[in-house]
DNA sequence: TGAGTCACG
DNA sequence: ACGTACGTGACTCAC
């Protein structure tokens, strides 16, 4: 077996991925796409591969010997984007730290490097393996060196291979005739003329006959067509050129020794660091464990973690807690497993993990002993700081409610985009400390099981927590104060911790028995449907395969086939509505696709959650959505069916407990009601003031129609760009939503903008404001950072336009519900009321009400959700009361 | 695990 | 010319 060589071209590939991945930057606003791509195929190379020597090459950006021995023909390679750019030097040091060799030389390209690197190693016996987005590199293929082209398509990356018989097979030319070819066609991406007039097609027929330029000088007469000929007569000596220019050398002056492209200990500390900083997470699970060790990262710190298990020493540390000078904050994090508790707690560069024993004793400690440890020690009133608060008020002392920091809630508030916050990467982002993450600590392994034998690593992991939130929280606040989010952080988003883990531990009653008839009675449809599509389809198939049905609809049936999506037919009700009237079956698949929704995803879906106090309790998250939202999740209670009677019907099984019934409380319009008032339009204030349909108004003014004959249509229209300024307006959107041309769509945009002219000014004003800060503001003061705005590609810019003007309004809205929830929640509360809130859905509060209370709940209700923000435009509320959230709405 | 689809505001 | 509305989460299929 001969020895293995690979050789990368660097450019071209980190081109390739920079393209084919969407824009990625780390917290740190770093682009990564192109370096992770680029990443990701060398793996698959060396996987598959597994050569004993490796190289890249890289161009090195000056006029390189080709290009300038011709200089005119230097010029207008075109610029690289700015995101792309600087992950060329990001690349060359990832690559270094995992001791890879970089080959670059001033005055060649990286091609004519490969070449020459490509052509000696076959010459020494090794098999050759040339990486490339480039064709170019297609004239180098032997039968020892093989060109290796990456396509990424769908599913992943895809490698192309070529020696010399498989170049003759798809080009119909050998390697070496490549050049001829690329020389007579030219290459405008490679600033080589070739002759004019010759394309593709003709100069593979010419090589093809001729074999090379010079033969077919040499035989210019039997060259066809003539007026290829004829060009080729005119343009000799750019042909010439031209092949000059398309030829790779193999002969650079390279002082580089094949046998120094060796590799090794790729995966090193080094490496390791560099992926975790630029957050290449899905590669960091291709370092073993074994080379990042915890203890490693703990020395660097210099952090000593103590285990402390006995009831006098654990008093000590709190009474030390206690007795830490007033600056100081004091990091915790209390975790319970069934039996097992843990304290972590960590002050003055320190750590301590107080562990709980199952059975206590006179010396060692129980939960009981831990809680009330702590809570002596918060009374004493320090800061405290801690992460994911919420989920440690179970076992935390009750009653707390200031003096306890979240750094979670604070690192989202500071850039609400990333996807976690956990505390490694809050230590990277404010502390700049690289720890291992939870599952790289734990592997397969359960954290259980981990404290229980006292593992290192899971000391650390917990002491790691309370370290990280003490000595964070001071950085977060600071920053916080300086981009003026402090007030927001604590009269907002703290308080609302409390609200929403209320709203968690009282969970919503269903009604089981309902919920399964319900279930039953959509199965008996299904049944009924299924047969009834199989039988129209001719065969039985599944429905719920997007990609069976298309062949269906489309091959077996021939429908008129909505031509889109990547991966084949789309199916989606849009595109099923229009051909309902083209065959009954699609109506039907409709109708099945709306019954198995409603089956899976509510009626058995939602039962699995309901739990043994017959309630649903499930999560509010308060660090997901990037414009200030609350999210839902185990099951979703924000998307339960409305819209549709069937769908509905679901919500008569959400009852409240006996004695109680619902009140439900809605803003009406909140948004459009933001958008007045931030956009500060006279006339879209002056039509709220009327307190009449604003969609109507709306419709009367922009068609200049009386508002008494305002036609549906007319309104239906305004309401759909009323939306539509939500959204960040598009023509293309408006259009698509209305079922008219962007033409039309455009006029009726215009038209809007023209009643109010302020709300234009306003949404320009938010794009502007993001292009220079980066960032836009809702009225409260949270932040949404827009990267996208900066981006040289048009589709991703106008997403980030769409954002800017989105974002400050359905976030200030989100603000504003927020506000209403906690002073609902702590004035029922205060009160000694037994109603309670139980669910928000972004501008819907639900309230299970003691029978009694109706009356006093209402009018709080109405009170503190309309004064939650005093605005230009009253905020109004819909408040409706049902035995059941079916009748409540 | 990602794409497609669809439920909500 | 580009090819889309903003924000979420759950389920299913197919790789």
């Amino acid at each position: 077996m001969s020895k293995k060589i690979v050789l990368i071209d660097g450019h071209s590939i980190l081109n390739r991925a920079f393209y084919a991945l969407p824009a990625l930057t780390n917290s740190e606003g770093l682009y990564t796409n192109g370096v992770l791509g680029f990443l990701n195929i060398l793996f698959k190379i060396l996987d598959e591969e597994k050569p004993e020597y490796l190289t890249i090459a890289f161009d090195v950006h000056q006029p390189t010997f080709r290009h300038e021995m011709f200089a005119e023909y230097k010029g207008t390679r075109k610029g690289m984007p700015e995101e792309l750019r600087g992950q060329v030097p990001l690349l060359k040091e990832v690559l270094k730290a995992m001791k890879i060799t970089i080959l670059e030389k001033g005055g060649y390209e990286a091609d004519d490097i490969l070449g020459t690197l490509a052509v000696k190693a076959e010459k020494e016996g090794y098999q050759v393996s040339l990486v490339s987005g480039d064709r170019d590199l297609l004239q180098l293929a032997t039968d020892k060196i093989k060109i290796r082209i990456p396509k990424t398509k769908k599913g992943g990356t895809e490698i192309e291979n070529y020696n010399t018989q498989d170049v003759l097979e798809a080009y119909g030319v050998t390697p070496k005739e490549f050049i001829d070819l690329k020389a007579l066609m030219g290459d405008t991406s490679d600033n080589i003329p070739g002759v004019p007039g010759i394309g593709e097609k003709t100069a593979a027929k010419i090589i093809m006959a001729f074999g090379s330029i010079e033969n077919a000088y040499e035989h210019i007469d039997e060259v066809t067509p003539n007026k290829a000929r004829e060009s080729m007569i005119n343009n000799k000596e750019q042909a010439y050129l031209s092949k000059i220019l398309a030829t790779i050398k193999t002969d650079c002056e390279l002082d580089y020794k094949l046998e120094d492209c060796t590799y090794q200990d790729v995966f090193n500390e080094d490496a390791y660091n560099y992926f975790k900083r630029l957050e290449l997470k899905s590669l960091l699970n291709r370092f073993s464990r074994a080379n990042v060790s915890v203890t490693k990262e703990k020395e660097k710190e210099g952090t000593k973690f103590e285990v402390i298990e006995e009831k006098a020493k654990a008093q000590d540390i709190l009474d030390a807690a206690i007795k830490a000078s007033n600056g100081t904050t004091i990091g915790f994090y209390l975790a319970c497993e069934e039996e097992t508790a843990v304290l972590a707690l960590s002050f003055e560069e320190k750590a301590w993990l107080i562990l709980a024993q199952e059975q206590a004793s006179e010396e060692n400690l129980s939960l009981q002993d831990i809680k009330a440890g702590l809570a002596a020690l918060i009374s004493n009133k320090k800061s405290f700081a801690t992460l994911h608060l919420k989920e440690q008020l179970p076992f935390l002392p009750e009653g707390l409610s200031e003096g306890i920091d979240d750094i979670v809630i604070g690192a989202y508030l500071l850039n609400p985009l990333q996807s976690t916050y956990e505390y490694d990467d809050i230590a990277r982002d404010f502390l700049k400390i690289t720890l291992p993450s939870q599952n790289e600590i734990l592997g397969k392994g359960s954290l259980k099981e981990f404290l229980k034998n006292k593992k290192e690593e899971s000391v650390a992991y917990y002491c790691n927590h309370a370290l990280i939130a003490g000595k964070a929280m001071p950085l977060i606040r600071e920053e916080l104060k300086q981009k003026d989010m402090e007030e927001l952080y604590d009269t907002i988003e703290m308080p609302l911790v409390y609200t929403l883990f209320d709203m968690e531990q009282r969970g919503i009653r269903v009604n089981k028995e309902g919920l399964k008839e319900y279930g039953d009675k959509l199965t008996v449809g299904i049944d009924r449907l299924e047969k009834e599509i199989y039988e129209k389809a001719g065969e039985v198939f599944n429905i719920n395969s997007p990609k069976q049905l298309g062949v269906i609809l489309f091959e077996k049936l021939h429908l008129p086939n909505g031509k889109k999506t990547k991966t084949g037919y789309s199916t989606s009700a849009e595109v099923l509505e229009k051909l309902q009237h083209d065959a009954p079956i699609v109506g039907k698949i409709l109708e099945y696709r709306q019954l198995t929704k409603l089956k899976s995803t509510y009626a058995d879906g939602l039962a699995a959650y309901i739990g043994e106090d017959g309630r649903i309790h499930g999560k509010f998250h308060q660090t997901i959505a990037a414009t200030g939202r609350i999210s839902s999740t185990e099951p979703n209670l924000q998307n339960i069916p409305i819209r549709m009677e069937l769908g509905r019907e679901i919500r008569k099984v959400f009852i409240p407990e006996e004695g109680y019934l619902f009140l439900d409380a809605d803003y009406s319009q909140i948004e459009l009601r933001v958008l007045a008032h931030m956009s500060g339009d006279e006339r879209l204030i002056e039509a709220y003031k009327q307190n009449e349909d604003i969609h109507r108004i709306t419709a009367s003014l922009v068609f200049h129609t009386p508002f008494e004959e305002v036609t549906s249509e007319q309104r239906r229209s305004a309401k759909a760009v009323n939306f539509g300024i939500v959204y960040g307006i598009s023509s293309f959107g408006l259009g698509q939503d209305l079922n008219i041309s962007r033409k039309e769509a455009e006029d009726y945009i215009n038209r809007y903008f023209d009643t109010y002219p302020g709300v234009k000014t306003f949404l320009d004003g938010l794009v502007s404001e993001g292009k220079t800060q980066g960032y836009v503001t809702t009225l409260f003061g949270r932040k949404r950072p827009i990267p996208e705005l900066a981006s040289s590609n048009f589709m991703t810019r106008s997403f980030g336009e769409r954002v800017a003007m989105n974002s400050p309004i359905q976030g200030t809205a989100a603000d504003i519900i927020k506000i209403a929830m906690i002073r609902v929640n702590d004035k029922l509360k205060a009160l000694k009321l037994r109603s309670r809130l139980i669910l928000q859905i972004h501008d819907e509060l639900l309230i299970e009400t003691a029978t009694d209370e109706i009356e006093t709940v209402r009018k709080l209700l109405q009170e503190e959700m309309q004064h939650a923000a005093e605005l230009l435009v009253s905020l109004e509320v819909d408040v409706n009361e049902g035995p059941n959230w079916y009748e409540a709405k």
